[in-house]
DNA sequence: ATATTATTATTGATATGTCAATAATAGGAG
DNA sequence: CTCCTATTATTGACATATCAATAATAATAT
């Protein structure tokens, strides 16, 4: 096993202009958890996607149909749906696609735009975000809630916030601490 | 928007059988969390990815290459790599097919086995790790460990244990104190 | 109005992941 | 040894994701 705090990487080279901090060097801890953090969470991922299964829904299903049940009129044009869920544009007419062949949702001709397509639940796709919400909900709470204490919840929210901080300041040109990459 | 503490899910219904704890629902403040976990995890391995792909090398291969790295005589019996990773065997096959055609890894006939391959790293495939390694590492540190304090980084730590604790006691049938695996 | 540029959505090629079958060999029971 | 079962690895079919290219329309400038 790794000392404590053997360095791992020498980050000597590149981009490393700045004070002492930054030119730190990454631990074995550091990058034990960051595994841990890829790990853990890819199991979870696995979990609850097995769950959704059960319904015969996949998590992107998932994604889209709430997107559409929590629009106004439970409609959405195509590219504000990739927008709301963040995806990239051709990966969502593919999927889709796949729905509509399973009619779960449905495209029509936007009247506004001759472009555009307007995409909406079917009575099927509703159905089946209804069926599937529930045992969602009550897993998320299993698996994931109901591991942590209040303190270790808030504390996770505390880090996800720094985490989404930092990963905002990066692509803004922000002065986080001089790297403007 | 919700207040802090509504009821997001009725948990009533089925495997809810113990204390007044367990029954408890889940809230919009939970659930936000979690959403949040999702997305900057995602976020974190799109943007790492993206650096390895600097590289020419997927996540995916990242892992393969790394596993082989580390086996004993940079060799591994497919299986046992696929244990390591904690891949399916399908789906490192599959993987393995396309590594070798790029002339990263290669096959061989194992001697002990005749079943078995062993896969080892061409001169070309250790030549891409150690290419890829340091800014991967770089990456890791900027992205991820800078982003955070020590103290965050170890509510982290205590946090991932946590939850890879309530996991493993789920598979292994109860008892989270006796999770001997 | 016409030409240029931007936006919308889809498509095709390819890479990736999952699942269920398959083929081949190993290992153990009789 | 021979039959039965388990293990090893691959394959094929399909679902999914990414990227670059396309087609159609809108928006803008001249």
């Amino acid at each position: 096993m790794k000392a404590p705090n053997e360095e791992v990487c020498d980050m000597s080279g590149d981009e490393m202009a700045g004070g002492a901090a930054a030119r730190q060097r990454l631990t074995a801890r550091e990058l034990a958890i960051w595994r841990s953090l890829l790990d853990t969470t890819a199991e979870l991922r696995r979990v609850l996607g097995a769950k959704l299964q059960e319904s015969g829904l996949s998590p992107a299903d998932y994604q889209v149909l709430l997107a559409l049940r929590e629009a106004d009129g439970r409609r959405l044009r195509s590219s504000e749906l990739a927008a709301t869920i963040e995806w990239e544009r051709s990966r969502l007419s593919h999927h889709l696609g796949r729905m509509e062949r399973r009619g779960l949702i449905r495209r029509d001709d936007c009247a506004t735009d001759s472009r555009g397509a307007e995409v909406s639940l079917t009575e099927n796709g509703a159905a089946a975000f209804r069926r599937a919400g529930a045992p969602h909900l009550r897993a998320i709470k299993k698996h994931f809630v109901d591991a942590l204490t209040p303190e270790q919840l808030e504390a996770l929210a505390d880090v996800l916030q720094s985490l989404q901080r930092h990963l905002q300041g990066e692509v803004s040109a922000g002065r986080t601490g001089g790297a403007h990459q």
